[in-house]
DNA sequence: TTGAAAGCGCTAACAA
DNA sequence: TTGTTAGCGCTTTCAA
């Protein structure tokens, strides 16, 4: 242990950090043979690796990571880039990576990337860097995660997710389109005479679900009605329930996601509509609160766990000097729940 | 830039990396200027900054983090310990602490903690302290929060974040003890004679939420019924609302959070009982979806970001030497929505 | 302003 | 089995 100058503060104590060295002094041993017992590496005497272990634990030694990294090189720590961090299939993709990479040994850091703009990326971008990680997992879940993918270094080991197959890094893809497909699908054979979307905000010029539920109007020749847009808010799916409350030409709402449903439910109730009676409405995802939901949601499971998880595992293939298959498929399923039924005559209120 | 031997994987090619002394050479200058350059410590010739910069670029060189790190000694980053990432309060607390920990140029990572048992948390600190953390901000919202804080090593910087003030480590607060009473109080103005408890799992005895609720019941001198646990799911709040759909005593009741109130308000409806006018309910921490509910939740609104923010901040303070407060806290707001109403006579089903 | 030399704390290679 | 010697890739003295 070196001098203590001044008081402590944390920065201080970190410089009086003990040493592979001190270790060695108390022990009687050598610094390579503390290493020894510390890595396992090599055999050590009982005797000797007796004494290392009482002097690590009187002098509460921990070895530094800094250290043992650069001569390693091989960092256990991935970054993982995202749009957002707290939202429930961003979250829950999350979860999924950090469990995943726990279990095999590796730490997970998240960077929120505030928007697509060259400096938000460029500064999340500097700032993960500047750690030592293994390799990166990008949620290409909106436009700054496309931007992420974009900016990353290539030699930075990494997978993307997403809802929608494209050229450049491995990814980890959920079937999205399949699953809208599905979901129209189900509607229009209820008999509705088109569907329309309402669509979260897409990652680029048209997200899976989208390209989905376009894919089967088109199949059936029904009418593409023009696409409305909502945020990522609740609120703005009641706001544009409020809205086609008033139009006739709905029975059929195809929403990109439970809680944009949630909130297109709401506004049509604001107004008078009635759900599944009066017009019909699908979520997407199966939020925990989906089946709670008054109408309970139709709509199409994903596992955003899973999806995550698997994610990592291309990511540790990839490590490995494997190249991992670059289009992981699972198809979500597809759950019928209250929110749906045929067409009725729609009662608009004044 | 060394010799390549076999197939390139990544591994090699991290061993392949351009180091520092390839950019020196390119340029025709010393080691040390290029980390002048780099770290803009000292003054470097506009010629010879420029060569630098040029071979920096063609050899698209990226300084080592672990070498840094090992010279500096000042990690960049802060580890978070969560018993859960992805639930409302969780994940939005880590949001809070990642948006701020970004913008002092801190990355964050986050470990999940399986449970309080010991070999989940050693399992946990272990990995996390393998990594070079300046320090760690803890959420204590459950057992396994709370099983962190005690085994956490003391030479490590470190901030707990709860909703009920404790000894030990500086912490960063939330006054949900005062909403709960409030809450409770509201409902007691109501008119209703007691109010019942449907509690989430505790980290410890006793939360904040729990003892306001009974310090309210208690100032009134209004019997205290026993508490009623809940899990964290939705559902496990739907199987509650069942049961005490059949008890004509329970004409209100406080809940643990809103998910858990939205639970038990289904499962009332599911038996027939309706809220507010047959059993009030409310919540906590003002859900996205707590609005949009069928009745909207009376319920406490949680500003977790930026309780996740204030801890960060004071970490930091930490970091560089300060006694932060232990006690930095802020009070819910109460919310009246439509869930709760004067008691009604109940209708029980049959 | 610049380079040579030293050293951060550890592990790997080599002898003994 | 052990210790000695060399680095890992950078920053920081210290002279020049």
């Amino acid at each position: 242990m070196r001098i203590v100058r001044r008081t402590m503060s944390a920065v201080d104590s970190a410089r009086n950090k003990v040493v592979i060295g001190d270790v060695a002094r108390l022990a009687g041993v050598s610094v390579p043979t503390v290493s020894r017992v510390l890595t396992g590496a090599a055999k050590v005497s009982d005797d000797k690796r007796l004494r290392v272990e009482r002097a690590i634990e009187t002098l509460n030694y921990r070895p530094s990571a800094a250290a043992r990294a650069l001569v390693k090189r091989q960092p256990k720590m991935i970054a993982v880039f995202a749009g957002d961090t707290s939202r429930y299939g961003y979250a829950e993709t999350i979860r999924g990576i950090e469990e995943r990479a726990r279990a095999d040994g590796y730490v997970v850091s998240i960077t929120k990337v505030e928007g697509p703009a060259d400096d938000h990326i460029d500064a999340a971008l500097s700032l993960v860097l500047g750690q030592s990680i293994a390799g990166a997992v990008v949620l290409k879940f909106d436009p700054a995660g496309v931007a992420v993918v974009r900016h990353l270094p290539k030699d930075i080991p990494a997978v993307s997710i997403s809802g929608l197959p494209e050229q450049g890094m491995p990814q980890a893809l959920i079937d999205e389109e399949t699953a809208a497909r599905k979901l129209v699908a189900h509607l229009l054979a209820l008999g509705h005479r088109t569907i329309h979307h309402v669509r979260i905000p897409p990652s680029r010029a048209e997200d899976g679900r989208t390209t989905g539920w376009r894919s089967a109007l088109e199949a059936v020749e029904a009418p593409i009605p023009d696409v409305i847009d909502a945020g990522w808010e609740p609120s703005s799916g009641r706001a544009i329930g409020k809205e086609i409350a008033g139009r006739e030409d709905v029975t059929a709402v195809f929403c990109g996601n439970d809680e944009i449903a949630m909130g297109v439910i709401k506004g049509l109730e604001d107004s008078g509509v009635r759900v599944p009676e009066d017009v019909s409405v699908v979520g997407f995802d199966d939020h925990p609160l989906a089946e709670m939901w008054r109408p309970s949601l139709t709509t199409a499971r994903q596992d955003f766990a899973s999806l995550g998880a698997r994610a990592f595992g291309q990511l540790l293939a990839l490590l490995e000097g494997e190249t991992p298959e670059s289009l992981t498929s699972e198809e979500p399923a597809v759950i019928i729940r209250d929110s749906t039924s045929a067409p009725g005559v729609r009662r608009v209120s004044p």
